[in-house]
DNA sequence: ATTATAATTGAATAGTTGTTCATATATGAT
DNA sequence: ATCATATATGAACAACTATTCAATTATAAT
């Protein structure tokens, strides 16, 4: 039991007060790692292009390849990712695959980054 | 001028009207890059829970650090790229550095960001 | 001055991530 | 069936990141 003592704080000045309460209101591990992951995900500027470009119009991967001037390849990892967290959906046409956003959460989600970012 | 043409799209399918309409409407790469900016420094499960906890109250280094049960080293990193960032903010009184939120987007975006990840 | 401690910092390391390249799958046209 | 093409996928590699460890700075107390 008497492990893990050296690598947290030698706890000198923790104002128990305080730490008792966050921790009282703080969310479960799981949630954070869902909220953390979402936001990685928007933290690459790849994908912060590709659902820029879907808040204006639906598109294919070749667009979206023409659009950025990168490979399909890696475009359609991107994809991948944006998919396994939906945040794009995506109807297929023959050979042609549609991308476009999910819901409206990205909107505001960039808006309120933005205002962030910018002030 | 012939180069790179190889690793982008073909395109013999690119819908110019619609990459033309929303190529018109992209946001500068600098615009774009300090949004995924953002959004990376929000994407890590530690910076999460530090942000989340200063929604409650201001903490100290070493409050932080017993909370999450990390070195006060590990805190101090990630406190710094949250400084410069401009997420949170400190004061310091004698020895001890008091963190707070630097501002009140974050308790927003945090809900913005649950309620895509939670649907 | 010396000692103790809260916080910061730099270097090192293990783990993760984005892109490329080569290949595979799926659909449409001949 | 064969060929062309839109997209997807797996492996590999370089670049980046979070934590640890050791050392440093800054403040307070003796």
């Amino acid at each position: 039991m008497a492990a893990k003592t050296k690598d947290t704080c030698t706890v000198q000045f923790v104002h128990k007060e305080a730490v008792d309460r966050v921790r009282s209101r703080m969310k479960p591990e799981e949630t954070i790692a869902l909220l953390a992951e979402t936001f990685k995900v928007l933290g690459d500027p790849t994908r912060v292009k590709i659902l820029y470009a879907l808040l204006t119009a639906e598109l294919c991967v070749c667009d979206i390849s023409n659009l950025l001037q990168m490979s399909e390849s890696a475009i359609s990892h991107q994809l991948r990712i944006l998919r396994n967290t939906r945040l794009v959906k995506y109807r297929k046409e023959g050979r042609i695959v549609y991308y476009s956003l999910a819901d409206d959460h990205i909107r505001s989600l960039f808006k309120q980054g933005l205002d962030h970012a910018e002030e």
